[in-house]
DNA sequence: CGTCAATATACCGCGCTGGTTATATAAAGC
DNA sequence: GCTTTATATAACCAGCGCGGTATATTGACG
């Protein structure tokens, strides 16, 4: 359970879910679309690839990377309960807006 | 807005959070519910404080922690446009589901 | 003021991570 | 079969993160 938490610590791979999001993308794509060189992108899919939140289709030589959400549908679970949370927080500043008053710092 | 995702990379702070969505809890409290020294508890404390997820209010030598969900909301809003992936997904399951059969494998 | 209690910081060791370069694998095309 | 193309792995390195112990800080209390 821990792992989409640990891979999705890295701003790259993040990135790389991002574009994955759009459409399914080739391994070179995603290296050169990040700026990154060959191997550290192959060695970051291996991570997302690990955490269950890649898939791979091979192509000839080529691979095909595409996202599978469902990881991070556990994130989303343990996030539920907090939801609650600030969802309370948004809905107090809300009444103080309709108070007619905004947020900001008394002077 | 990567703070929050580097904090919640380890399970140890997630526990943490966790323990603090019940209650505010003491610095020492934390540190011995969840069997750490009490230097590493105050360390896991300061990311967390640091990544805008925890408020600190002073009592005496006493350090009361409690949950700021803030952070979260970020975190809720990164996950969002995957939300809609997985949610399909598991239609997809239902479906299959509702036609009388399970998802197992075909034998 | 000295001591105790609660917490924070300093420092250290080590394993993991992210990045690189070099090399291996695998398929395609000639 | 050799070369090119696309990707993966290996090997290496710098740095960070997390764990611990030792020490500093801060406030309460006698």
């Amino acid at each position: 359970m821990s792992l989409p938490f640990t891979a999705l610590a890295d701003p790259t791979r993040r990135r790389i879910l991002d574009l994955l999001r759009r459409r399914p993308h080739l391994a070179g794509e995603i290296g050169e679309a990040l700026g990154l060189s060959q191997p550290g992108a192959s060695k970051h899919l291996r991570v997302l690839r690990e955490a269950g939140l890649v898939r791979v289709r091979r192509e000839a030589q080529r691979r095909w990377y595409e996202l599978d959400p469902a990881p991070l549908a556990e994130m989303d679970a343990w996030l539920a309960p907090y939801r609650r949370m600030w969802r309370e927080s948004l809905d107090a500043l809300e009444r103080h807006l309709d108070e007619g008053r905004g947020p900001e710092e008394e002077p």
